[in-house]
DNA sequence: GTCACAGAAATTTTT
DNA sequence: TTTCTGTGAC
């Protein structure tokens, strides 16, 4: 007992003040505003492993993350702790804490498995992902003929963006049409008329969207028989990144703990980059309102990174009209001020960004402590190209998924019409890939299918059309076989083989490059190995589909090193010793798409903020002056750009400003160099004389 | 009904 | 560069 508490002790003993109080609060509300850097994680991590220790069951406590990225690792530090406090006496083998960790939609999916039925919803049903939901959007509006107006009617996506907006801030489809969408107002009927036909689809086909496994949570707790029980499992509800959540997930944190008793929220307004997807930095605003009794925690010292970073970034979201004022400050008082990046174009970038990153390396900072962060996905095209060509492994994170891809995607319908028969778009989508059959009668047959209430044998009297009469038993083989009693001993991962066997001569004859998409299905093949049971697999890699191409390759070998490429939104969290930002110009740095209101722009600058509060030691924020515009008739055709409208004096008062050219090439150099470009000049010139 | 091709249009961030 | 729409052949 005395050994214990002086280990406790011990290990408290690594917090500051404030971080110690956060760690140790009581069974009140409380919320933690943590600025970047200030060891959120470190704190939360000792929340719960204090927690434990003061006698709360793990398996009582539900930790809601960003990711399952942030909770394994959460997770794995708590553990940590555990067998510190235990003095390595074992009992804290990894994995074993048995805590709930997960984001909304996956603790959303394990609750609604079991406790779903009391609500009348099916214990099976199939997730659709954000390209799911816009497949069925297209074909629900075919069959309504809302694209035959004369008038074009919104894209699939616009129209699943607006439903998951409705949904998600719980307003009305006209507020959010005048207020977000303003375009599409004339559409707001075909809307209405749209959005009433998923919502009775899904229902027909067992299907939940990402905005139904919250909808329905929802529901859970209001429910007067399931409510009591989901609340009773749990003593502790912590979440994670706060400032990130939407209206929807605040009711409930609140359904969950009507009197705040147990909860913990922590995050930081300054951080807050997820509106698109409805959250709202309202919910940390008004959380002290909302659980009356909170404590509110602020931690304002920086762990991460230097002084002179901190002080250009303070500056930077100083400008921020309204927030939760704090002004963050570190200890580590020396280092190098943020460099200011001048290029005269996005070559010249991404030249100077290689460079840069293989001195660091030469200086001892491995690939993996460095990062390149930008707004948008296709910001580091040039940059990878550059990247492949000079031998620099790079991870990408962020922008399109490789489940997103059509090859995968395509396989993974097999396996989800098997797992749920009545899930029309899986069953769609796999019809298509069969010659001779089209929308009209894929979807005769999926009507067929839904009919006999998901049985597959509604198929075996299909006539199918001449160019797959061959195919077709083959096809219905695989599903039987597939859908069969014995394939209890069967890994998802030779099922998934099954199907590719299927389906490998499709895709040849359908996509390009289809080596390197075969080799992708492999990949998926590999991955799935890990599990038993096809519909957990389905679940776990639709709500937390593995973020790079890397990730498939399942253990990383330990010597890998690589350089990380990521959008900031994917960046959240995270930090390196160093970090480029690029194409800090205005149009990128606030996106020209997200300058429609002041909110929007607050939120870039809150962007910006993020990416820079990532480094550690060294900040580099590059831009390029000139942006060509490529694709069209004169390839000489450019724009000049101006720096982000963020960076204002008061900020590049505290950073040095450096051109991208290599300072040291002589005379001789600079010569050559302006020759080339004229004779390139010259040529142009030229061509634009036809 | 399906498919292949052509031309036009749009183009962020993600559970 | 991808995605959508329209057209015409089978």
């Amino acid at each position: 007992m005395n050994q214990k508490s002086t280990s406790i002790e011990t290990v408290l003993g690594e917090l500051n003040p404030p971080q110690r109080e956060a760690a140790c609060h009581g069974p009140s509300p409380l919320l933690i505003v943590a600025g970047a850097g200030t060891g959120k994680t470190t704190t939360l991590a000792h929340r719960v492993a204090w927690l434990i220790h003061e006698g709360t069951d793990p398996s009582r406590i539900l930790l809601l993350t960003f990711t399952r990225r942030a909770s394994a690792e959460m997770l794995r530090r708590v553990e940590a702790i555990l067998r510190q406090l235990e003095g390595g006496r074992g009992g804290t083998a990894p994995g074993s804490t048995r805590v709930w960790g997960g984001t909304f939609h996956s603790i959303a999916t394990r609750l609604l498995r079991r406790f779903g039925r009391m609500i009348e919803l099916p214990s099976e049903f199939s997730i659709l992902d954000r390209g799911d939901s816009e497949d069925l959007m297209a074909s629900l509006r075919n069959e309504l003929g809302l694209g035959e107006t004369g008038r074009r009617f919104p894209k699939k996506g616009t129209c699943a963006a607006i439903y998951s907006r409705v949904v998600n801030t719980q307003t009305s489809l006209r507020e959010v049409i005048e207020h977000a969408f303003p375009w599409c107002a004339e559409d707001l009927d075909g809307l209405g008329e749209l959005f009433a036909a998923y919502v009775d689809r899904k229902e027909v086909q067992h299907c939940l969207d990402f905005d139904d496994l919250l909808v329905f949570w929802e529901a859970l707790l209001d429910d007067p028989g399931a409510g009591p029980a989901v609340r009773k499992l749990f003593d502790c509800v912590l979440v994670d990144e706060y400032q990130d959540t939407n209206r929807l997930q605040s009711r409930l944190l609140k359904g969950l703990c009507p009197d705040g008793v147990g909860l913990t929220a922590v995050g930081d307004d300054a951080q807050s980059i997820y509106s698109f997807r409805a959250a709202t930095i309202r919910n940390i605003l008004d959380f002290p309102e909302e659980h009356p009794g909170t404590t509110v925690v602020p931690l304002e010292q920086n762990y991460r990174s230097t002084q002179p970073i901190l002080e250009a970034t303070n500056r930077v979201i100083a400008q921020a009209s309204q927030r939760h004022t704090k002004t963050l400050w570190s200890d580590r008082t020396t280092g190098e001020r943020p460099v200011l990046v001048n290029c005269t174009d996005e070559d010249e970038q991404s030249d100077f960004v290689v460079e840069e990153v293989l001195a660091r390396r030469e200086e001892g900072v491995a690939l993996k402590d460095q990062a390149v962060l930008f707004r948008a996905s296709h910001h580091s095209l040039a940059l990878e190209v550059e990247l492949a060509q000079r031998n620099v492994p790079f991870h990408k994170y962020g922008g399109l998924r490789f489940l997103e891809t059509a090859h995968i995607k395509d396989l993974l319908a097999f396996l989800k019409l098997v797992d749920n028969p009545r899930d029309g778009v899986a069953a769609t989508r796999m019809l298509l890939l069969l010659p001779g059959i089209g929308p009209v009668r894929a979807g005769r047959m999926v009507e067929a299918l839904l009919e006999a209430g998901g049985q597959l044998s509604a198929w075996n009297d299909i006539k199918p059309p001449p160019p797959s009469t061959e195919i077709w038993p083959s096809l219905m083989t695989l599903l039987k076989r597939l859908a069969g009693d014995d394939r209890a001993e069967q890994n998802v991962s030779a099922e998934l083989h099954q199907v590719r066997q299927f389906y490998t001569p499709l895709l040849e004859s359908r996509y390009d490059h289809a080596a390197a998409r075969l080799r992708d299905l492999e990949q998926l093949e590999q991955l799935a190995t890990r599990y038993n049971d096809r519909s957990r697999f389905l679940a776990e890699i639709t709500l937390d589909p593995p973020s790079s191409t890397q990730d498939f390759a399942g253990e990383p070998i330990l010597d890998d090193d690589f350089l990380v490429l990521s959008t900031i939104h994917s960046a959240k969290g995270l930090e390196w010793d160093s970090v480029f930002v690029i194409h800090a110009a205005d149009g990128n740095i606030p996106s020209d798409m997200a300058t429609g209101d002041d909110e929007e722009i607050e939120e870039e600058r809150r962007l910006l903020y993020v990416a820079m509060t990532r480094a550690k030691n060294r900040l580099f924020v590059c831009y390029p002056q000139r942006y060509y515009f490529r694709g069209r008739r004169r390839s000489d055709a450019h724009g000049f750009s101006q720096l982000s409208r963020f960076l204002t004096e008061d900020v590049l008062e505290c950073c040095q400003r450096r051109t991208a050219r290599p300072l040291e090439s002589d005379e001789a150099d600079d010569d050559s160099f302006t020759a080339d470009v004229t004779a390139a000049e010259i040529r142009r010139r030229i061509k634009d004389l036809w």
